[in-house]
RNA sequence: GUGACUAUCGUCUAAUGGUAAGACAACGGUUUGUGGUACCGUGAACGAGGGUCCGAUUCCCUCUAGUCACC
């Protein structure tokens, strides 16, 4: 709690595969990790001391949502977010350039207006909710979320979308250093005149990494990011608390995330945590945690629960070195890469079919969840066949207790 | 009891003398820095019997059922 400089602490590594501890104001967090997503300020159907209990020690919300409504000084007011929405552990606050670019079509769309408009400035962007105009730049960005209280703080970036030229991916991840450099600078100017608030207690803050999928740009936006003149824009030469990885899981082909990490992460400082946003998908997060990451979030535990998709571990000692050279048909790319495949060690089933009708066993017989522990799969059809609100809640308890056994599998 | 009207997927509605379209529901799929959103696909019907006609879901008759009115 105290240290705040070296906020990673490497516990032990398994090749390349790296376990530690994460230290944040409000506590330490096991790394790697998954953050649910509380993206209003509520992990959609859970309590925060039932979040905690499924093993989760930090969550994440969003700087977007949470300062369109209820407002980030009304947040501020309320004391912080944690005080606001009860949990009392780590937040961290996405910084909002996501959103612009995901939710700028759907106000397009809806207004029949330009819904994003970028200058070096910021982004001008509509509400896609009542047409509201906003504008969002790297130091509003940075009050917001000291607003909200985060605890890991994310500068804003320019998240391009796919497919997106050479020549488009190269002038957005300049501007993303940009706008993270005077991040940065106004981050520090307010922690220096926070005084007294944080004195050895404040947020992490870190940069994300773009450059779509140009290997060559993927490493200048590194380099870039980590050759900020950090003491001379007021802050510790140490720089970056972590640093992210962003622009993946916006379209491209599935198969260009394991080539991303392979040309990213060895530029990445070993001191550091490395946050891979938005993703992902259970084999995706092993790939990942093997390639050298540390920390993820992802809608789909919750989501899909949402919808009926639930996850089933097939084995309960599931080995993730990876080694799969017998598997059958890979495709080269995966063998290259010696990666877990897709439903290895794992299935989904969408407990809407028919066939579940009258299937009287639990979900997952190994799974300690509510769900699997109380209840039949003909149960949980039932609730989702007539729509009750139980159904999305145990099926989100249950898929969000699947990432978190998942992830200490992988700390182990 | 008498008269009128109606009868098409599970439901609600179209069209048509050459075997039928849509919506919802059902069924299956998609969902990656969350809109509890949205999208894609698949099955599924002319109440019963008779008549006219080359051919009837359509026109006619009977039956059955329902709705309404009257007694």
């Amino acid at each position: 709690m105290k240290n705040i400089m070296g906020a990673w602490i490497q516990k032990k590594n398994i090749d390349k595969r790296r376990v530690g501890e994460l230290i944040t104001r409000r506590g330490s967090i096991q790394t790697p990790f998954f953050m649910p997503i509380a993206t209003r300020g509520a992990v959609k159907h859970i309590l925060p001391e039932e979040v905690r209990s499924l093993g989760a020690e930090i969550v994440l919300g969003n700087t977007y949502h949470l300062w369109l409504r209820p407002g980030s000084e009304l947040i501020a007011r309320a004391g912080d977010l944690h005080r606001f929405m009860d949990w009392s552990g780590p937040i961290l606050t996405d910084s909002g350039g996501f959103q612009v670019f995901s939710l700028g079509a759907r106000a397009s769309e809806r207004f029949g207006v330009n819904g994003v408009r970028l200058s070096e400035a910021g982004v001008e962007f509509v509400d896609p909710e009542n047409g509201n105009r906003y504008f969002l730049s790297p130091e509003i960005s940075i009050d917001i979320q000291l607003d909200l209280g985060s605890d890991i703080i994310m500068v804003l970036d320019e998240c391009p979308p796919y497919p997106c030229t050479r020549e488009y991916a190269l002038a957005s991840l300049q501007r993303t250093t940009r706008w993270a450099a005077r991040a940065f600078e106004h981050f520090y100017k307010k922690i220096k005149e926070g005084g007294e608030k944080y004195v050895n207690d404040r947020p992490l803050l870190f940069c994300i990494v773009q450059g779509s999928i140009y290997e060559d740009l993927r490493v200048e936006s590194v380099k870039q990011l980590s050759g900020i003149e950090f003491s001379a824009l007021g802050g510790p030469d140490s720089g970056w608390d972590g640093y992210a990885i962003g622009g993946v899981a916006v379209g491209e082909p599935r198969e260009t995330l394991p080539d991303i990490l392979k040309w990213t992460v060895p530029y990445l400082p070993e001191d550091k945590p490395r946050y891979l946003m938005g993703l992902g998908r259970p084999e995706e997060l092993v790939n990942a945690v093997n390639a050298g990451m540390d920390m993820f979030d992802c809608v789909i535990p919750t989501r899909e629960g949402r919808h009926g998709r639930l996850f089933i571990m097939k084995s309960q000692n599931t080995n993730f070195k990876s080694q799969n050279p017998n598997k059958t048909k890979n495709t080269k790319a995966q063998n290259e890469n010696n990666n877990e495949e897709e439903g290895s060690f794992y299935e989904t089933i969408n407990i809407q079919n028919e066939r579940f009708k009258e299937d009287f066993t639990p979900v997952d017989p190994l799974c300690d969840c509510l769900l699997c522990t109380r209840y039949t799969r003909a149960y949980l059809r039932h609730l989702f066949s007539v729509g009750e609100p139980l159904a999305g809640r145990l099926a989100s308890l249950h898929n969000l207790r699947f990432y978190m056994r998942l992830m200490e599998k992988l700390r182990d």
